[in-house]
DNA sequence: ATGTGGAAATGACAATTCGTCAAAAAATCA
DNA sequence: TGATTTTTTGACGAATTGTCATTTCCACAT
């Protein structure tokens, strides 16, 4: 039905289409500051009035990029939460869908933690908001699903009057802390941070076998386990080196 | 010496006071977008040159209050790594020294959050990112020093060829980054997450029970000694809860 | 007390960017 | 082709940042 629409109409999700990319590869290497709405119309050749005509506001435009980057997220973590495999296996899948959503997908994560700023957020209408927060619930859902699954099957068991959802978000702050961190201190090489993909590997890994979730791994067949999990789970995305 | 400054620099010192309280105050309150330079003269019912007298921008000022903020949280990572104890004691001081910087102290971590977001982040010179990344690395010093000890006394040891900066930085992107994830949705409620505190705290310990680091706890003795490493090395700050 | 030199305060001004809107241009339809 | 609807345009108002020449004020010496 997409097909006979009228040439204009075409004409202008074709242009939405670049609006879109143009802004991402700004951010990606002139960074936030660079974005405005202005240099955008510049970029497409057309006026700003026209620029506003796609997105009411600057937030708007972002917002519309954090949804198109939780989507990619969601539907990895869907594929992770349904794959074969354990509760931990499938747990693990989790941490390998995170790790390729950042290395492979630099901008949908650069996205979400832009808009996550109250300057951007406070600012958007309602039903985006709504918009996004379900889809982050619905991620974290994802997870706790797995986590519930965990303690069903008899593979482990929450302690300290912890609930699956703050399981979840604990494993879900290790990781996207540290990338929120490598993002904002270029320079963790410098005090002898020489990866932070082994740092939320290791953290995440130790973290389960300290919640004694069985079976327990140790750090060399973890590595194994990653790039065949990201073989088997993950085969169209690009792979995970095996030593991070 | 301060004794004897001219009543017209007393004035001035009071003043800048009075402006960096205030500016706290408006971002506590109203959050980072109402803050502008405009609103603090208004509130200082001074013209807008003299708040540009003291600071030759707004990031400027939100970086000197960045720099007070990560001051307060070094100095308790200071007593924290110093105090008397087992390494894994002092790691716990460390972890306690995090949640009542962040109950205690609320603006001190909304502070350090705005500066590290791109909006203000990519407006920064280098010099003053280098700055913040000095004070930072130097916190991340004083944990990796306590991960260095325990290896040195036997506690832990580390595997996977990770090293003591890349364990501190994933425990430290686990606190932060449930703060900051806890910030920036307030509809945490919402899908069950009852405390990230907790989460914070079981996360943590998990993680290091996981790493096998000398003495293990369980979950019940941890509430206890948090609440004890809060009374002995932390007395002059309001006390933390027993359970989170 | 009072004049003087330098420090500090002021607010008008330029610059930037956001977002609006009435008019013009273009596209679609009858 | 002409009428109607949609889209584009860029000048404009508003907000805010940061500057700077001018004015005001203060400390000190006489």
């Amino acid at each position: 039905m997409n097909a006979k629409k009228t040439p204009k109409q075409r004409e202008i999700e074709l242009r939405e289409e670049l609006l879109v990319k143009t802004a991402g590869q700004i951010l990606l290497t002139e960074g936030f500051a660079a974005l405005s709405m202005e240099r955008l119309a510049e970029e497409l050749s057309t006026a700003k009035g026209t620029i506003y005509n796609h997105y009411p506001n600057r937030e708007e435009l972002l917002l519309s990029m954090a949804v198109t980057a939780i989507n990619k997220r969601q539907d990895m973590f869907d594929a992770a939460s349904t794959s074969t495999g354990s509760s931990r296996e499938r747990m693990l899948a989790v941490g390998v869908a995170c790790e390729i959503y950042r290395r492979n997908y630099p901008l949908h994560f650069v996205v979400e933690s832009i808009v996550c700023h109250s300057a951007i957020w406070d600012r958007c209408t309602e039903e985006r908001r709504d918009l996004m927060r379900k889809h982050e619930h619905r991620c974290m859902a994802l997870v706790a699903g797995i986590v519930r699954s965990g303690i069903a099957d008899g593979d482990v068991k929450l302690v300290g009057g912890l609930n699956p959802e703050e399981m979840t978000l604990s494993l879900w702050a290790l990781t996207f802390g540290s990338y929120i961190i490598d993002m904002t201190s270029p320079s963790l090489k410098d005090i002898g941070i020489d990866s932070v993909h082994r740092s939320v590997r290791m953290g995440s890994l130790h973290m389960l076998n300290g919640y004694d979730w069985q079976p327990i791994w140790h750090a060399d067949e973890h590595a194994d386990r990653i790039v065949q999990t990201c073989k088997n789970v993950f085969d169209d995305e690009t792979p995970l080196p095996h030593t991070a």
